[in-house]
DNA sequence: TATTAGCACTCTCGGTGCGAGAGTGCTAAT
DNA sequence: ATTAGCACTCTCGCACCGAGAGTGCTAATA
């Protein structure tokens, strides 16, 4: 595999980098000139019918240029694609549209699929950060009318999860209250696990709503919580690849029903680290509506605390080192903005 | 206008309804064939010349047949739809899907753009319920790391407004707490205006967080305030008029865009009440990205109290009798449960 | 007077044929 | 090992043609 040559590794990036700028299968002769490489297009050619062979291009059809294959891109984006940095000016706008905003973590996962999506011309997702394991901080409860009752729960590191609920029968509000303050002391820290033990100690009353509370803390355990912010799901449209709708339509399911996109979040990012990015080429034989896609995932968040997952999903033929650098960088901004108003 | 004959509705309605289905021009002879009609092709040419002239119909081309154009399907919509009901069954299994499910207002709005746009095949939006005048019925204050205070807040109905903010200097849990059970008791079903005289009665500390309580309570009066479900959107790319995806395109470029929406949403559904369905046909001449497609809107909710808006928009060629039943029901079940969960 | 049969005309659509252009693979020369 | 040269292949755009469907108009009919 690493038996690539210099050449080798210079054609194939090339035809990767100008594949992605015309859509259009690279030919020898047109790469000679475009690129005024010191050799003859037959030697190109050579090499060309090399990397062929060993599944890194294809042609569309006999006598046509070559394209990279799924292979191709994966070669390049592990070992040819250059890190390169955001330009400096282009970080200062991001940041600069991150700490002008309200502060408010819904705006800043908005803005964040935004600004990838904007960047990076194609769909952008950002999940609501959460904690993966749920501790519980503080609870409150509302008398509202009858018997149904309002929960409001804060978790370790922010999360809010609200539910209405019916009690057998109506309780006043200061009672709920009490009960609520002594719930709040006595579970401080706590997980879904631990509550049980804490059974005992409660009144009827009480015992009915901390059965509500664990499910609450047992549902904010599920990989995929709150809200997934999807954006720029038109730029993928304006891509040529997907200029007959029917494929742009496999791609944007994935997006659209929430079960697949759950489910790829999941097989994938759980072998991923905060700051680390992973790029996923043409579904990797698993994803059939991804076949013409690629998808550039990070996480996010502070670990342990609340970590989130973003990225961006795009054509295969898709300008990889910038594409890796904006989600980096946002990850990394969006990690700070979380990690300073962590609350614990 | 009105002028039109018997006949003449016959045959509108019959265009319509072949061209819904078919999705091509709809021609004389085939139509006589088609439907059995006791006359022949040459007298609906005839009839056909006459809502040409009139306006409702159009050639593609010289020697094609007619499709109905915008007025069209105006005059249609408002005059000659049947108002159909959907079959038991359908409203049967709707209902259920939604008394099934938890009792959580996120996951039936879910729901609702769901069944939306499963029913009508196209793409679907439900607006999270607010009330058009905010007002305070309960306040938390949880104490965060260092100066950092999250605050919880309820409003009559029954929104829940969170933020994080900090406060000039750190205040203990105990503090946090004893202030908010006075303002809480202080501003009971007061609107952000009423806010404004009470702060003599506040300390400092007490004052800078209702100013914070007021901001949310003001932002939260803005007409589209929280989230917006939306569904279905690869739909409208398999219908035959979005083949190329450049026309998609825009129409879900509205979907997409908030700002856009939300014009949207604000310019139309003022002038409508819960229960009526307004159908939006082919932009209205005011929005460019809709020239091919149609809305179809209701609001849902308790009026005076929480309502949302929620509704359909697919292509102009639509099956208007079905989808707009389908509309009402669901914004009719969607207000029944608002209304029984409502909270005061 | 309203309807209809008949006819000439128009326009789209699918299929076919053709030439230009771009690219390849192979062989022989450097 | 590289390259020049050449024969070959395949796509793409264009023009052309005939079938099919539909129209508008006129004259005949009930």
């Amino acid at each position: 595999m690493n038996e690539l040559t210099e050449r080798q590794k210079l054609i194939l990036t090339l035809i990767v980098h100008e594949h992605t700028h015309t859509t259009q299968p690279v030919g020898s002769k047109a790469m000679v000139n475009k690129y005024n490489l010191r050799m003859s297009s037959a030697t190109v050619r050579n090499e060309m019918a090399a990397l062929t062979d060993l599944g890194y291009l294809r042609q569309p059809h006999t006598s046509a240029g070559r394209i990279p294959t799924e292979e191709g891109y994966r070669i390049f984006v592990s070992k040819l694609v250059r890190r390169t940095n955001l330009p400096i000016t282009t970080r200062r706008t991001i940041s600069h549209q991150f700490y002008q905003s309200r502060q408010d973590l819904e705006q800043w996962l908005r803005l964040a699929a935004s600004i990838l999506a904007n960047q990076s011309q194609a769909a952008s997702l950002v999940t609501a950060p959460h904690s993966e394991k749920a501790l519980f901080k503080h609870l409150e409860l509302i008398a509202t009318r009858g018997r149904q009752v309002l929960l409001v729960m804060a978790l370790v590191g922010g999360e809010i999860r609200q539910q209405i609920f019916s009690l057998p029968e109506p309780v006043s509000q200061e009672q709920l209250s009490t009960i609520a303050t002594k719930i709040t002391n006595l579970c401080q820290n706590c997980s879904a696990d631990q509550l049980v033990a804490l059974h005992p100690q409660l009144d009827p009353v009480g015992k009915e709503i901390l059965v509500v509370v664990q499910e609450e803390m047992a549902l904010s355990e599920k990989l995929i919580t709150g809200d997934i912010y999807l954006d720029g799901m038109t730029n993928i449209l304006a891509e040529p690849e997907f200029a007959e709708s029917k494929e742009a339509r496999q791609a944007l399911k994935l997006l659209e029903e929430r079960s697949l996109l759950e489910d790829l979040l999941t097989r994938t990012i759980m072998t991923s680290t905060i700051g680390g990015v992973q790029v996923l080429i043409g579904g990797e034989g698993t994803w059939d509506e991804l076949r013409q896609c690629s998808i550039v995932l990070a996480r996010y968040g502070s670990p342990g605390a609340l970590t989130g997952t973003l990225g961006v999903l795009g054509p295969m033929r898709m300008p990889y080192g910038h594409t890796i650098s904006t989600v980096r960088f946002v990850a990394d901004v969006l990690s700070d903005l979380v990690t300073e108003t962590l609350i614990d």
